[in-house]
This record gives structure tokens, sequence and C-alpha cells, in this order.
DNA sequence: GTTAACTCTACAGCCCGCTATAGGGTCTAA
DNA sequence: TTAGACCCTATAGCGGGCTGTAGAGTTAAC
């Protein structure tokens, strides 16, 4: 019998709502340890919890399960990672703001073939499949 | 001896600069149509260079293959596809808007726990991995 | 005639974070 | 004792648009 402490894989999924397989998933990457029983279940310390539930949020600021595994790697060498974190997270923040800045000037080019299209449909030439999609530029 | 007007595949590839992998790719999922000669080999007409062109030309504009499968298919059954191209393209634009906002949302988050942070960084809580983080809410 | 460049098919791999499946073993309550 | 809920590993599959590889046949230039 197990360490009343002890949580099997099931008990730790119900708690973090996450699923079973992937909370194995998790373990492949390095991310959760457990122990392994004579039967050879998983059995978890309570704080394995807490664990997986940092991991989800991190994942809500957008981490990836690399970046978490950088972070949870730094604090297993007994450091403190909120140095690392909000430099990952500075970096988001900076990348989403350039990713939004492409996507208003791809959204612009868009907008400018629908009014263009809307104002004066171009005359197709011959063999030609859409003259809207024809005149669009290519490289 | 092939008649002189059709292409081979790499002569397509050099016309349009897409690789022969892609072509042969566009051809597997009915984008591309050619003729094999007796060796097997693929030979296109020269309006396939076009074609091709068109489905980069359609990419740029962020429809995907199947869109353009669609696009295609309506203008091999002798209709004009631009009702169908502008309602995609209005579509992509909606979509597109609708990604920047949620983005935008997703930014203002993120800079609120950076600044958050910087200003005064709370205090772990035993056991805590990264305070920062851990304040992040589930759900 | 030889060799290099081309072509073919079929399949694996990439990215990422999983989910799903097959084929087993283990535990628990009635 | 037996059913059913749980656990295990290993592998495949998803999406999307390809690229890369192996192994084989064909063509074109010299």
């Amino acid at each position: 019998m197990a360490v009343a402490t002890r949580l099997k894989i099931g008990e730790v999924s119900k708690q973090t709502d996450v699923a079973v397989g992937a909370l194995r998933y998790y373990e492949n990457l390095g991310l959760v340890k457990s122990r392994r029983g004579k039967n050879g279940y998983r059995y978890y310390e309570p704080e394995a919890v807490h664990q997986v539930r940092f991991i989800k949020k991190a994942q809500a600021l957008g981490f990836s399960l690399e970046d978490v595994r950088e972070v949870l790697t730094v604090h297993e060498q007994g450091d403190v990672p909120c140095g690392l974190v909000q430099s990952l997270l500075q970096e988001k923040i900076e990348r989403l703001a350039a990713q939004i800045q492409e996507m208003e000037a791809f959204k612009a080019d868009l907008e400018h073939y629908r009014d263009r299209w809307a104002a004066a449909q171009p005359r197709p030439q011959p063999g030609d499949i859409c003259p809207l999609i024809e005149t669009v530029p290519l490289d």
C-alpha cells in the first residue's frame, strides 16, 4: 500500500483537470517527476499538483513547454527563476507586438484588394482564373 | 518525343520558383493536372505555370490549399469563381481582425503581469516556483 | 558509351502539444 | 471470484504545407 500522501496519476489528473496522457507526456519531457511503485504505477508527491498547475499557468502566459522546462530546471538548481521568467515574458510581449503589426499590415493589404475589387472589377485577361487574385504580385 | 510546348516538372519548377516536391504535392491534392508520358513523367501544359502562380498568389492572400481547391473547382466547372474569392477574402479579413483583437487583449494581459511584477514583487509563498507565474488564474 | 542530371513512387519527418489506440497488467469492491 | 476501473508501454495520428530520403528508372549532353 502506498503512503497515504502519494497520489496516483488519475488523482493528479482530477485535481489539476489535466488529462492522464498529458501528465505522462510532461514526465517524458522531464517536467514532472514521480516515483514508481513495484507495480510500475507512478506515485506523485502532493507538490506535483502545484507543479502541474504551475505549468498550466505558464502556458496561459504563452510559455512553451520548453520554456517551462528551462524555468523548472533553474528552480531545481535552487535558484529563483523569476529573472528568467521576466525576460521570457518580455520576449513574448515583443514578439506578440511584432506579430500584431504584421497582421495589421496584412489585413490592410487584404482590405485594399477587397475594396479595389468592389470599386472596379479588373477586366479578365484571357486564361485568367480570377482577376482579383491575378493582380496580386509575387515575391 | 513530347510536344514542344509541354513542360516537364523541373521546367515548371524553375518558371514558378516552386519546388518539384511541392508541385507533386499540389497534384496529389488535385490542384494542378498533368499528363503522363510513357516513361511515367508528368508533362504540363504551359497554362500550368499560370495556374501554379495563381496558387502562390492565393496563398499570399492567406488562402489555404483547400480554399484554392474550391476556387479551382468552380473555375473548372466553367464558372467565374470571383464571388467565392470575395467571400473567402472577407472571411479572412474578419478572422484576422478577431485574431488581432484577441492578441491585443492577450498582450495587455502580459503587460499587466510584467508591470505589476516590476512595481512590487509578490512575496513568495512556501513551495512557490515563481510568484509571478503563481498569481496567474486558471480556467 | 558513359555519366550527370533528371524523373518516378512511397514513405518518413518537421512543428507542437497533445489524444487515441492496442495490448497488456493491477487493484478493489461486491 | 469476477467485473470493472484503473494503470502501464509503445506507437500512431492530428493539422498544413511542405521537405527530405531511399531506391529505382529515364533522358540528355558530351
